[in-house]
RNA sequence: GUCCCCAUCGUCUAGUGGACUAGGACACUGCCCUUUCAAGGCAGGAACACGGGUUCGAAUCCCGUUGGGGAUACCA
């Protein structure tokens, strides 16, 4: 296919309705590729126009959601609400034109015929009842207040166009009826608005979602009728959920916002959805922004919807959190530390935990729980320390090398496990026998770093005081089982 | 109902008429590594929706069926 020349102008208008769902996130994701591999610019607008759906918060809400992600966007936003006035203007153009008309129709009187039309099989087009209306009948409904609707009056012609997903498209006339460009209360309706702001703000190419695809050839005759350049349409498939059906709240998470909360890395939602119905060539799965942007090409976009895949985000997620290093992780990994009382620990102690940590877990969330055990006493896990209960040497054995630790002259790893092997010996026990003991008393479970990286981080002060905890808990009466 | 779009492992996908015994990734299973849990390495099971064509040859092109989705608004 045709190589995409630059600059062009792209634009991603979300209406503010609600947090940025992933589906426009994506949309808005390719539309940032798009123009950063090509060169020109990013026009974010939001379409704020039904006013009691949208809402202020909304619209810094999708600026920040999409600032986080890293889409970058050069011009905007704008809010289509304030060019209401510039939308009715060139609509009463066009009615001076000849290229719209009033319609004085009632809407009851339209559903009527619309559903009658339906139950005959047919589909309904506006008869273009009012477009036959004489002059005299015009004026005389205006002089009676009639409330009156613009129509676009619709060129009778085939209209084609080539999607950049999709490839050529045809539809024909009848598929395509006089569609409303202004209400009866004067506003404008979305069609007529998205063509007069397309063309005022030299839009090239329009990537939109596929339940846009219809829409096109209206839009289309619309961009002719106001004299404007019709841009290169490409249409995005939507993304689904487990049960091949539109991607909805039943499957948790669905705004990036969400996906923030849950503790999801920006750099992997971004190239998780970037994933999601394009392919950059080659068997490579992790990419930056920049790879990608070198990589994209419309052409490898996708034209089947996706399923939204939970676990494999995750697993990306997880690949970025054991890329980044720990310096890199801390401004992620801040509100977190927050969340479990973590937000004043030491900051070299909590990078080293967290380097022994990253592989470990799937979300910042998670590995923020992870931290916790170095700073915090933390219960020991029922399951898992019921065992070494049960030996009764594991006591004493455990005092000795807390004073071994204790007096130990660099504590270090290496150090560490020199003297814990060595007792072991001494003891004629296995190594084993004291290692896990060690780690459910320092971190209260029984998985996690190697243990000497854990005693290390944890510092000989710590270590010390978890000992002495532990064989207390280890020492004290134990309750009976009722009915033993 | 009508119009439009889509269809490869459970999921994301590679595949653009012969290199396909259909490749990779997630998930799953097994093994290795190992003080545990991960990570990592290796191996395994798992797909061309169906039916007709076209062609020497079809996952790939055409038609139909089925399934899924979207649009059918004085919502955006």
């Amino acid at each position: 296919m045709t190589k995409i020349q630059g600059p062009i102008r792209v634009r991603f208008a979300p209406s503010p309705t609600g947090f940025l769902h992933v589906g426009g996130a994506r949309t808005a994701i390719y539309n940032d590729l798009l123009r950063q591999n090509v060169g020109g610019a990013f026009i974010l607008r939001i379409e704020d126009t039904d006013k009691e759906r949208s809402d202020e918060a909304m619209t810094r809400q999708i600026q920040s959601a999409l600032a986080w992600i890293g889409v970058v966007w050069d011009e905007g936003p704008f809010l289509q609400s304030e060019r209401l006035p510039r939308h009715h203007e060139r609509a009463e153009e066009l009615l001076a034109a000849g290229k719209a008309y009033r319609c004085f129709c009632a809407p009851e009187e339209l559903d009527a015929q619309r559903t009658a039309a339906q139950k005959r099989g047919e589909a309904f087009r506006y008869p273009r009842t009012c477009l036959k209306l004489s002059q005299q009948e015009i004026d005389e409904r205006l002089v009676a207040g009639k409330p009156f609707a613009v129509r676009f009056k619709m060129p009778d012609e085939h209209i084609t166009f080539t999607d950049i997903v999709r490839g050529d498209m045809d539809f024909p006339p009848d598929a395509l009826d006089d569609f409303i460009l202004l209400r009866s209360d004067g506003n404008p309706t979305y069609h007529m608005s998205v063509c007069v702001d397309d063309i005022d703000m030299g839009i090239t190419h329009v990537i939109r979602g596929e339940d846009h695809l219809s829409n096109t050839p209206k839009h289309i005759p619309l961009f002719r009728a106001l004299g404007g350049q019709v841009p290169t349409f490409g249409h995005l498939p939507l993304i689904l959920g487990q049960d091949k059906k539109r991607l909805s709240k039943r499957y948790g998470a669905t705004s990036v916002e969400e996906f923030r909360n849950e503790g999801i890395l920006p750099q992997a939602l971004y190239n998780f959805l970037a994933l999601l119905g394009w392919n950059p060539g080659g068997d490579r799965e992790i990419l930056s922004r920049d790879e990608m942007i070198r990589l994209f090409d419309v052409d490898r976009l996708n034209a089947s919807p996706a399923v939204f895949d939970r676990e494999k985000l995750l697993w990306m997620n997880s690949q970025y959190l054991s890329m980044l290093d720990a310096v890199a992780l801390r401004p992620h990994l801040e509100p977190f530390l927050e969340e479990v009382g973590l937000g004043d620990a030491d900051p070299a102690r909590l990078d080293a935990a967290v380097s022994l940590h990253r592989t470990r877990a799937r979300t910042l969330r998670e590995l923020a729980g992870l931290l916790i055990p170095y700073f915090r006493e933390t219960a020991y896990d029922p399951e898992a320390s019921a065992k070494f209960l049960k030996d009764p040497d594991l006591p004493g054995h455990l005092e000795a090398l807390r004073d071994r630790y204790a007096g130990l002259p660099d504590f270090t790893k290496e150090a560490l496990e020199a003297a814990l092997r060595a007792q072991a010996d001494e003891r004629g026990i296995k190594a084993g026998v004291l290692i896990h003991p060690t780690r459910m008393a320092l971190s209260g479970t029984a998985s996690g770093p190697p243990l000497f990286d854990l005693v290390e981080t944890m510092g000989r002060e710590a270590t010390v005081r978890h000992f002495d905890r532990f064989i207390a808990f280890l020492r004290q009466p134990q309750p009976v089982a009722a009915g033993e």
